[in-house]
DNA sequence: GTCTAAAATTAGAATATTATAACTTAGTTA
DNA sequence: TAACTAAGTTATAATATTCTAATTTTAGAC
């Protein structure tokens, strides 16, 4: 058990800190079964698992006894359940992929993504989402444009309709920064 | 040599041929050394890989000689290139993530990423650049948004500018509309 | 043409992840 | 409480990827 051991984490590693976390926020008590599910692998590759985690200082656990996650393994598992969720929304509400797909690739970006990356994921769509220019109706023709492009004639009476609901926010803009000024 | 040793290409797999692929494109003779170098590995690895990747068919390798991808080896090869350029623009360009950390977060999520989604991050990419509400100057103004969020008289100002702009433009294609009516 | 250094390979081993088969423990039911 | 079943574990093995050390081959220098 010495310190590489202890501090080198691994992609499976990580997922199966993820799934117990995830385990015990749903149930009262984490069961080999139930990791084994989840994880698609068999039980004595759980168990194996377990006891790397174990020594890793990731869980307590005693065999044949219930399984807890450390306050290291809770902080790794929480860690990689926020990129889980972080990506699977990107892929789900921008990309507008199905969900189960953007599930299973989110849960394989989720080891890829530098941590920077995925703060940058964040910025991003908090951007789309508040920028004047963005919004969620900005989104909705993303949808549209893979299957038509920029269909003309459409687009020019979406142009005109959102040139006029722009206008409008900034006039109410105008209004609120005078009011401020005054 | 069954049929699944020849089918299934591991992630680690992708990258040699990646390597390979580019190595090809780059140089007249592709060297054990040279794929080494690029993937940070000793050599005797490599070796080892050239000959699982013989065995399924993926390269023309005689030990001692020369080495080539086949038709099939190529093909992997230059989509998970395609791959990786893709994921790595996106980073760049649309997150902007400073270009060698890009490159290596798309080294790793080239082998997470499903056909679907890498299509997805495709057409968002045009999507953004050809929507007459996007286009590289609304990209510019991320940048500032991770810094500032939306700074109020600056982004008042700007969307001032944007909403003439985009009030030509508008009036640019009515012209042209009016005239292919004609 | 011989020699030497660089390149490549082989042999053998370590780590990580997974599986099957056989065994043990725990909990439930009759 | 005896016995059955489900859950969990151990032992053992396979696959994949990597390494170091030792050996072989190739190719260029002299």
């Amino acid at each position: 058990m010495n310190n590489i051991s202890k501090i080198h984490i691994t992609p499976a590693m990580e997922d199966y800190l993820e799934a117990i976390y995830n385990l015990a926020k749903e149930k009262r008590i984490v069961r080999v079964r139930d990791i084994a599910k989840r994880l698609g692998v068999k039980m004595p590759t759980v168990t194996n698992m377990l006891k790397t985690l174990s020594d890793k200082g990731m869980i307590d656990y005693e065999k044949y006894e219930y399984l807890e996650l450390t306050g290291k393994g809770s902080d790794v598992g929480s860690e990689i359940d926020k990129r889980h969720q972080i990506l699977r929304s990107f892929l789900s509400d921008i990309l507008k992929i199905e969900f189960n797909q953007a599930d299973e690739d989110a849960c394989k970006m989720e080891h890829a993504v530098s941590p920077n990356t995925l703060k940058a994921f964040v910025d991003f769509m908090e951007f789309i989402e508040t920028c004047p220019r963005g919004g969620a109706n900005w989104l909705d023709y993303f949808d549209e444009y893979r299957v038509h492009g920029h269909p003309k004639d459409k687009c020019l009476k979406r142009m005109k309709q959102f040139a006029y609901e722009y206008n409008e926010k900034i006039k109410e803009m105008e209004k609120i920064k005078l009011q401020r000024e005054k």
